[in-house]
DNA sequence: TTACATACCAAGCGCTTGCTTGGTATTGTC
DNA sequence: GACAATACCAAGCAAGCGCTTGGTATGTAA
């Protein structure tokens, strides 16, 4: 199962936004602008003149600016948890299953999602407590799928270090990956980067 | 040589603000706000009234909120950029330099300076681009003393991955510990993390 | 004592911000 | 074709922002 075929299901559950409606349109706006200048340096006018419209029309479609924030934030965390589980389902060993998470929290940071994502990151503390607190469940299930794969290693003494351990130290190495990985300016391929990645998990031969 | 006494040198070379001055004073409470709400966030207000003056007074000591930021991110590069200096004289072997570095930086993430390190990590779009160029200079001069330990470790064989990788994989994955490590809490200590991050590495045996 | 510099206060200016309001097209539904 | 819901515009408000201004108290040097 592709992103695209993904992406679909959820459209249809409701659960995201589909990218060529309105509301679609103005998130991946959203996602760009707040990644290129923040959220805090982007006005509503900013917002608005991205899709076209006043910037007073957009309180149609979202209650409060940290309101798009928020859904751009939820939205792809929804998309990215359905893509990782695919990832996880499509592979059989463990070992496998590791690959195919790190190649796919990659693939979410550095192409389509990229933007919201390095938003996920560094946006942070613009939302609310409130809102915090609900984006952070919702990670917690993402995070979970990533745990699940670590511990498994550990059990079967492959992985030496400790898995929650390991998954932070992987959250800011990959997450980081944002700020200088360009993979269209030749160099590393993204598969390539993955390999350099399990490489450095030392994982002992099997 | 320990910190103390590489701040005074700093310090007496007009390198680093003395922490005791109005200034020291003002740059530790910035970085803390920074932080703490990130810069935009923070108004001149909420500066003023943390060392106790009106609004308006900070503008005696900087031209300009920005001029407050960028002083926080320079003083704090200066300083462990003299900091990492140091640990990697003190170190014999690559090995050692290396274990050293990670251990450095760790500390200066996560312990006194862990704050405005945040900061440089965390508000760096929030620069005018010719700070950013300026700071970036100063930047390059500290990642030349990693690249260098790396580089060397690569030419005795006892690293297998390219060092500017490994480098920017453990830029995210050290500077991400200040989200969620706190050693305060029990658990890990310092010197613990820095051992799971060297495993992590997992040199080749010399 | 004079002269100047430093460090600060009190007041507020001009601008931008997120958001509201009252109204008008456009679309979908029966 | 009637009618409501949806999507939008034009105008602007109230609040908060960075920063300026004109002035005063304190310290220092000749």
């Amino acid at each position: 199962m592709n992103q695209a075929k993904i992406l679909q299901l959820l459209v249809a559950d409701n659960l995201v936004s589909d990218p060529d409606s309105a509301r679609g349109r103005l998130l991946r706006e959203a996602a760009r602008l707040f990644r290129e200048k923040g959220y805090e340096r982007t006005t509503v006018r900013d917002l608005a003149a991205a899709v076209g419209i006043q910037s007073g029309s957009l309180f149609h479609h979202f209650r409060t600016k940290e309101e798009i924030l928020k859904a751009v934030m939820v939205e792809t965390i929804r998309l990215n948890t359905a893509v990782m589980r695919a990832a996880i389902d499509a592979a059989d060993s463990n070992r496998e299953k590791l690959r195919a998470l790190v190649s796919a929290e990659l693939e979410s940071i550095n192409g389509q999602t990229g933007e919201a994502m390095a938003v996920l990151v560094f946006e942070w503390r613009s939302l609310s407590e409130v809102s915090q607190v609900e984006v952070l469940k919702l990670r917690d299930i993402y995070e979970t799928l990533w745990l699940d794969v670590l511990s498994a290693l550990k059990e079967e003494g492959a992985l030496l270090a400790d898995p929650f351990v390991v998954r932070r130290l992987l959250t800011g190495a990959l997450s980081w990956t944002v700020t200088w990985y360009r993979p269209e300016r030749g160099g590393l391929t993204q598969d390539a980067l993955t390999d350099e990645v399990i490489a450095m998990l030392g994982l002992s031969p099997s």
